[in-house]
Order: C-alpha cells, then sequence, then structure tokens
DNA sequence: ATTATACTTGCAACTCAGTTGATTTTCGAG
DNA sequence: CTCGAAAATCAACTGAGTTGCAAGTATAAT
C-alpha cells in the first residue's frame, strides 16, 4: 500500500547508522507494501521473486530492525513471529488472528492507549511495550462453518 | 501454589470423558502448583522428577487441554509456548514478560475485561479471546542495568 | 590509486521446539 | 479372561530460526 512514498527508507536507515543496502531496503519495502504482518518466510519470497538472496541475512535484518524499533516482531499463534513496520504512520495496534485460517488483520491503534494507562500504573512504568492479540473466527470463516 | 485441594481434577478430567491418567494429573498438578506459566519442557523436567515419561505424550496432552479449553497456551516472546491452568480460580489475565530475563510474571485480571469491551463492538463479536502481553525490565533487571 | 578496515552477505551445519506415523501398552467393558 | 478403544512410546522428521566462519563489498586512511 505505497508507504514506501512516506518513508523515506534509505534516509531512514542511514539515520540508524547503517547502509542503504538492496537487501534492508528490499525488506522495508515488502513489509510496507504488504496489507498485514508478514513472516520471515513470506519477506523471504517476496525478495526472491526479484533477486537472490539467503534466508539468514533477511532472519539477521529483522532481528536487528526489531532491536532498533524500525519494525515491530508480533508472537501470534504459530510457531513463526509476523513482523510489520513501525514508523510513524504506522502505531502499534492490536491484531486480530483467525483460528481457522490463522490470517491476521490489523486492528484500530485506539484501545491499545486505554489498555497501556490501566497497565503502566499497576508496573511501576516497567513496561515499555504492550501486545493485544484478539483470537476468533473471521467472516470467511464463519461462513463455511 | 496449592490449587489442587481446590481443584479436583480427577473429576474435572472425567467430565470432560478423558481417563485420569497418571500423566495427565501429573501436568495438571504441576501446572497448580507453579507459581507463573510453564513451558512443555519445564513441565517435563517436573514430572520426569517422579516418574519416566515421553516428550510426545506430554506434547500431545498439552495440545488437548489447550483445545478443550482446561488450559491457556500463552504466545510469549521466545520460541516456545507457555501454558497456564484455567479453571475458575485462575481468569484469563494480562502477562508481563521481561526483556532481559524473559521471565513472566502475572498482572491482575482486570485490565483484560476493559480490553474486551473496547474491542468485542468493533469486532462484532468475532471475537473469542483475547491475549495482553507487557514487556519491560523487571525489578531485578533493572538494578543490574 | 592502493591498501586497510569494517560492514554485509552467503554457505553449511546446527539447535530448539515441537509433530508424525507406526507400534506397543494399558485400561475398562463384556 | 479377552477384546477393543484409549493412552503412551519410539524413532524419525519438520519448520523456524541460529551460529560460526569464509567471502565479498564499501568506506576510510595512506
Amino acid at each position: 500500500m505505497g508507504m514506501s512514498d512516506l518513508c523515506d527508507f534509505q534516509e531512514w536507515l542511514r539515520r540508524q547508522g547503517l547502509r542503504p543496502t538492496p537487501v534492508r531496503l528490499a525488506v522495508l519495502e515488502t513489509l510496507a507494501e504488504a496489507s498485514r504482518a508478514l513472516r520471515a518466510q513470506e519477506i523471504l519470497t517476496v525478495i526472491r521473486a526479484r533477486r537472490r538472496v539467503n534466508k539468514v541475512t533477511v532472519y539477521r535484518i529483522l532481528e536487528d530492525f526489531t532491536r532498533r524499533g524500525i519494525i515491530r516482531r508480533l508472537n501470534l499463534e504459530g510457531r513463526a513471529c509476523h513482523y510489520e513496520l513501525a514508523c510513524e504512520h504506522r502505531p502499534p495496534h492490536p491484531h486480530f488472528q483467525c483460528r481457522t485460517c490463522r490470517e491476521i488483520q490489523c486492528l484500530e491503534p485506539a484501545p491499545l492507549n486505554i489498555v497501556w494507562a490501566e497497565l503502566r500504573g499497576p508496573l511501576g512504568n516497567r513496561a515499555d511495550h504492550i501486545e493485544v492479540r484478539v483470537a476468533g473466527l473471521c467472516h470467511k470463516c464463519r461462513e463455511i462453518d
């Protein structure tokens, strides 16, 4: 969804002290164009449609970007993590995941602020990140079932 | 912590149409006596201190109990899932996980109801489960750092 | 321009956390 | 006691990442 025009990844990486290499840019562009959070394997597939790249490279980039807060790593159901861009146009938000088809859908960010307010206090500001995962049946799967 | 006296697992299993076998009871007792959610590997270790048991048996029991709602499977950080008892004395609640030592801590269940209220509406009741994971630095790790 | 240095990528092998399928064991009914 | 279903076991396998090290590439220093 053409977020690439809103975020200048080239500049973004340089400000982090990272060289804007083809693979790093490809990872960011892939996530920017996705309509939902992606697994490492999915990112790899998208990039490989255009260039030859080793999975270790992508895993290392994802790890590095996550530590730097450039992207967010989501611990949803299933063994693989999902990744999404974390620029100012994409604030943290809850995710909905279908029990059956396992598809992910991003929800409005607003409710997260309420959870923050509820939890930061009791935790004495120890918290620096909140993840909310909602599970259920998506429209498609409900019809089938 | 001695929840075993409050929940009659023997009876609980029978009502589910499951035989109260030693391994099944051991899994439930292990979770009941734990002060936090445990990984499959940890459960296995606890049980093995008392009896010989195959890991596949425990994995299959955990999977089955999760589907039946007897226990909850938590998708926290790290590759392994965590499990906790889901009897009426232990309602769903948010979890805090330390970024450094990765230890888990259960939080008060109250804030979850607020998230429920916020999300059930927009989702048109498609949601049947909410998981809230809070990350940050625990007391111990903050002192060290 | 040339060398030195650090950063990036690639490859092979490995680990960890489960999962599968086939086979035995055990329990409870008849 | 014996038969059939339920439960447990074993070996082998899979998926998702991880590690260590070698090779390539870019930037900096000479």
